[in-house]
DNA sequence: CCTATCGATTAGAACGTTCATATGATAGAC
DNA sequence: GTCTATCATATGAACGTTCTAATCGATAGG
């Protein structure tokens, strides 16, 4: 650590570095970023004197000669949904980003809109060299948006919509994700095993859906009178759960979309003074802090978001640089955190 | 929005603007950063231009020069806590910032002497203007190595241990938000009113505490017997509160200092078979999703994160553009978020 | 009418890096 | 001994902006 205040020292450039090693710029400049070109013994010296004056290159002088800013623009959500999942993201992309000499770029936009504003003014401002998109949705202007203006990016999260995507994305697979807690209710003695989810429409919802039905329909269980649907809160999945509980023939397991819908679950439960996890057995999705806070402690489907930030990051880096051309498309298994909601 | 390919397209420079317009590349600028020099018709005329080829300056080439990258570093927590406080507090920074022309680069470090080499690496390499400070503790070497090396910064959180900091800080009344539970506790009938908090050393945790005790002081209510403390914790919650519960004069009201804390307390409550609310009452801190999803619901302290940002933001601006130097120090009122947890 | 002052605009350099190309040294082939 | 190929390093330009200082024209004062 320099014992140097950096604003009042004059600070070192690639040219006091070459100064003090004899050398010129450009060997400075291959001893950092192609040291293979140099002799072993210059390469040594030149190190030696970056080491001493405790050199490092500036950034925007690199990025305006090289036209790459290593930065990755990523938009933070204005709604918290209050689940984590894309802080637990966000935190692993700037991990595996500083890995490999990238940072990531944080920025606001309350809509899709604002959120496309945003991409063409970092864009145009050479700003950040990619973005990584969340949170896709059917009919996302977004990617089509970024595709159309050449713009590098990686989407976490499947463009449900389109058949062959021009563009790389990683996602989880959620349907793997509830057909593992049906596997799980079933291995608890369960047969009647429902779904509580979102309305129809939304690509990772019905994707979730579809695997509680892939798993049911494997099982060989009823599946008739066992969908339910809410918007997503305590409330409704409260209402909606207690409905099915209180119909003629109730499920005994309840597998949900959210760990928010399996709140509501449980509190349908205990008011109707069955006992969770022994009488009616709930699973929720994304293993939140809620779900470890939730009384009993709730069985959760737990996203690798790290592996897929890693995944992500590594793809973007190589689209940047031009080692991968071809989209890539990641799909990751989810793991299922099981908890006292569904144990007897 | 232009119809062109922004990668095949030439890009727009502040060369072709002049050009364009019949002025010199200084005018464009001045436009741009000092309209007021322009005379009104020339001012008109550069803007037509600019908005006819969609010019955005170049970020980078703008850094060069002016030494300024318009980045506020912030790092992200590896462990996330749950709380989400951080991450609404960094959203919140997003929007600021973006407001004043400046990003958020986020990053990430596992350790303080890490966030430090950080620190150091981004300052040299010119690539933020400016530092956010999160989660400051007792004895933090973070303040003190950017104040030596002369870096702007403003931190989220007082520095507990200094008496006058020579840099400036925003933060939420910790004090004023466990009165105001107190407070509450007291309108509700309550006369025994417990502090279930952490071990002691923390800033902000005996910040909370302090504020138990002058509420519960003021009120003339009883206060020996009635602290207890434990790590951050469901179970350690539970523990704590429940051995308190089972004391010879127990208290009917819990002040907690997390809402950790807070629904392990609650546990302790319904396995006591005592009515949360009704029999006991139980306040968090933080108002955090597992507030809203506890069963009963959390009455929790809220900060305002939203203020507390946009002041920082502000601040820290102003720090680097020169127009404040003195330290400034702003202290912001949380509010009470009432819920059925401390109701009758 | 000359000069001083002021406002609007321009010219050229500078920021610190990397790219494309040139140079010099060394070694091998004939 | 010269010619070529190869490797290591150096040279000068370029990236796109803003800074400093200069220029130009108009207005006012003597």
């Amino acid at each position: 650590m320099p014992g140097r205040d950096p604003l009042l020292a004059p600070r070192s450039t690639i040219g006091s570095v070459a100064e003090a090693a004899g050398v010129s710029r450009q060997t400075v400049s291959n001893a950092l970023n192609a040291p293979e070109r140099l002799r072993p013994e210059t390469l040594a010296r030149v190190q030696t004197v970056i080491a001493q004056l405790d050199y490092r290159p500036n950034e925007a002088a690199r990025s305006l000669r090289t036209r790459s800013s290593r930065l990755i623009g990523m938009r933070v959500s204005p709604v918290s949904n209050g689940t984590g999942v894309l802080d637990r993201f966000l935190h692993a992309m700037c991990e595996n980003a500083r890995e490999r000499g990238y940072a990531v770029l944080a920025f606001a936009a309350s809509n899709q809109d604002e959120e496309i504003a945003a991409y063409e003014d970092l864009l145009r401002r050479n700003a950040v060299d990619a973005f990584a998109l969340t949170e896709t949705s059917r009919g996302d202007p977004r990617a089509r948006w970024l595709l159309s203006h050449g713009a590098e990016f990686v989407s976490f999260g499947r463009p449900w919509d389109v058949y062959r995507p021009r563009h790389s994305w990683v996602d989880v697979d959620g349907a793997a994700g509830t057909s593992a807690a049906v596997d799980h209710l079933v291995e608890q003695g369960h047969r009647r095993i429902a779904f509580l989810g979102w309305p129809e429409g939304s690509g990772s919802g019905d994707d979730r859906h579809a695997g509680w039905l892939a798993a049911v329909t494997a099982h060989r269980l009823a599946r008739t009178d066992l969908v339910r649907r809410s918007e997503d809160g305590i409330a409704g999945g409260e209402a909606v759960a207690g409905a099915m509980l209180d119909q003629r023939r109730a499920p005994t397991g309840i597998v949900c979309a959210s760990d928010t819908l399996a709140v509501g679950a449980l509190r349908a439960v205990v008011e109707r003074g069955l006992k969770p996890g022994l009488d009616i057995a709930v699973t929720g999705f994304d293993d939140s802090p809620i779900a470890a806070a939730a009384s009993p402690a709730l069985t959760s489907v737990r996203q690798p978001l790290e592996t897929a930030a890693a995944t992500l990051v590594e793809v973007i880096v190589e689209h940047v640089n031009g080692a991968r051309t071809a989209p890539t498309h990641v799909l990751l298994p989810p793991s299922l955190t099981v908890r006292p909601s569904s144990q007897r």
